[in-house]
DNA sequence: CCTGTGCATTGAACTAGAACAAGAAATAAA
DNA sequence: TTTATTTCTTGTTCTAGTTCAATGCACAGG
């Protein structure tokens, strides 16, 4: 399946579109490919591009005043990858970070190029909203389970929603994810391969 | 200034409308009052309504498998209070609750008159989707927040957003907001007020 | 006016997780 | 293959925050 074909399966699983419509999308994107351990976009720029991860693996980041570096989102496959905040329409300034984990494969939208999808093939925008609403329910869910669950319990609920991450990410990367320190997330690690 | 100059001033911050829009926008909206310790969603229900705040204040919570309830989000004037997940186009039932903690008065949209919205006034989609995305900024915000702060930290940061919340909402709801207990929100308190 | 019921405060004992330090593994580089 | 750099593990000490329990406080209902 060529990276065309797989976005196409992606966004119809929530809106049915024509074939017209699909040529439309497909035809404003662009495929780009960026080695592993690329910063594509640094605190205080502004984000011009979305991403739909065709392959790879992405890490989205803040980092505070005192110098802690927080994982807000790791992106894989089929996912969408882009400042999210409202800044694309304020124009302001990014308060995150933006990098590869590994070698990645994207199919890259700017705003001029959404737009004008918006434009030519309106029913898009139902299919983007659908795409926002969900990306705003899984941030709801995290911070409740950040809020309310344990180290360990947090780690377990991280496996069952990203089984393959950590094969594929450094594990002081997931202890960041989860808000734990990575030594304390050895130690859970251990006590829980001891129950097996 | 009654409940629909309210809203006209309220969304005219992101994209200026004219009159005829407005006055669209006013005509499929339903005001509504409704009493303070209301649930308006309960758990398990489908949320059928977008309600704009015209006076009082709301909580927005989840209760977890252990019976422990945290807060999501506090609603007061101005705000959007839903249940904004995707559960609304998914029509799958809702995890959280929606309870006002004060009398309140509102501006209520239904899935249908936003839909209409929509039609007969298509810019509105974009007001709208800078709403959206201002939501998940703050959510996003609050998420990195919850990791990275102390509790001290955190209420400090939580008075400077909403100066006015300690002295309409009980305390506990605050801790829970914070998600730290309420004794020890109290004894952050009392160390706050002896620096002073 | 009393009285109950929920809320805030305070203190004491306890615990999950952090911070620090030092070694062991693993990966990359040379 | 050896060396260097990064990541993971393990133990120890320390702290922010929890849990439990008791007391005081306020205001809603009779």
């Amino acid at each position: 399946m060529d990276a065309y074909q797989q976005i196409n399966h992606s966004i119809s699983r929530y809106v049915h579109f024509s074939e017209q419509e699909l040529e439309i999308l497909n035809s404003l994107l662009e495929y780009k490919e960026v080695p592993k351990k690329t910063i594509m976009l640094h605190e205080g720029e502004i984000c011009n591009f979305e991403a739909f991860v065709v392959e790879g693996c992405l890490r989205k980041y803040y980092i505070d005043d005192k110098g802690a570096e927080v994982i807000l989102q790791f992106a894989t496959e089929d996912a969408w990858v882009s400042d999210i905040s409202f800044s694309i329409y304020e124009n302001s300034p990014s308060r995150i970070f933006i990098e590869t984990l590994e070698d990645c494969k994207f199919l890259i939208f700017s705003p001029e190029s959404k737009e004008e999808l918006f434009k030519r093939a309106p029913r898009f925008e139902r299919a983007f909203r659908i795409l926002l609403y969900r990306h705003l329910t899984v941030t709801q869910n995290r911070l409740f389970d950040t809020i309310v669950k344990s180290a360990t319990e947090k780690y377990l609920e991280f496996l069952e929603h990203y089984p393959t991450l950590p094969q594929r990410v450094a594990q002081h990367y997931i202890a960041s994810y989860l808000g734990i320190s990575p030594e304390f997330l050895s130690k859970v690690r251990k006590k829980l391969a001891k129950k097996q």
